[in-house]
DNA sequence: TACTGGATTCACT
DNA sequence: GTGAATCCAGTAA
């Protein structure tokens, strides 16, 4: 069980978005296996770092660092930072509980809730409070598809989860 | 300064 | 399937 270097961060957001998949989050002691991710480009309407603004340079600025916003004033949404000069993200939408979580994370909004994640964490490097950890899991069965639930989303298939997996968030599975 | 709507969730029908 | 909860970032003026 090893950290993720920092470059692995620094690729191509889609392809982040796709390894993280299998890989494990540790948040406040608790561990989850990431089973649901999406990747959010500066080329994508639906993401934050469409435009620069003061919130969303964190995206441009860096990779490898916790990018964590507050959705519908109710709910924190935590993204993983992604791509050396250029703005990029990876939403994390699910966990499978492996440790000391429990709460449900079958959804962006609600693994935050379980793994105490909030906006103290925005702008954290990984490694610190938050870590994400190889334990040689190869999953086998990563689908692709368009993204779920936002009405900006565009037609191309950037959402990657473990198919199959039952902690993977409602709809689509 | 004021207004609008959202990368969600859950209760209710 | 539908709608409410809730509040801040972004935008317009």
């Amino acid at each position: 069980m090893k950290a993720l270097p920092h470059s692995f961060f620094a690729s191509d957001t889609v392809e982040v978005a796709q390894r993280l998949v299998g890989k494990v989050l540790v948040v406040h002691g608790m561990k989850g296996r990431i089973v649901e991710t999406e990747a959010y480009r500066e080329n994508d309407p639906a993401s934050h770092c469409f435009r620069r603004t003061a919130r969303s340079a964190l995206m441009f600025d860096t990779y490898g660092h916790a990018y964590v916003y507050l959705i519908y004033g109710m709910y924190h949404c935590l993204n993983v930072t992604t791509e050396r000069n250029k703005g990029g993200a990876v939403l994390i939408r699910a966990l499978e509980p492996l440790e000391s979580i429990t709460g449900k994370c079958d959804g962006p909004g609600k693994l935050c809730r379980s793994l105490k994640i909030g906006l103290s964490l925005n702008g954290q490097k990984i490694g610190d409070t938050v870590r994400i950890l190889d334990d040689g899991f190869v999953p086998s069965t990563i689908e692709t598809s368009a993204r779920i639930g936002i009405t900006k989303a565009t037609d191309v298939p950037w959402r990657f989860f473990l198919k199959g997996n039952p902690y993977v968030s409602r709809g689509k599975r």
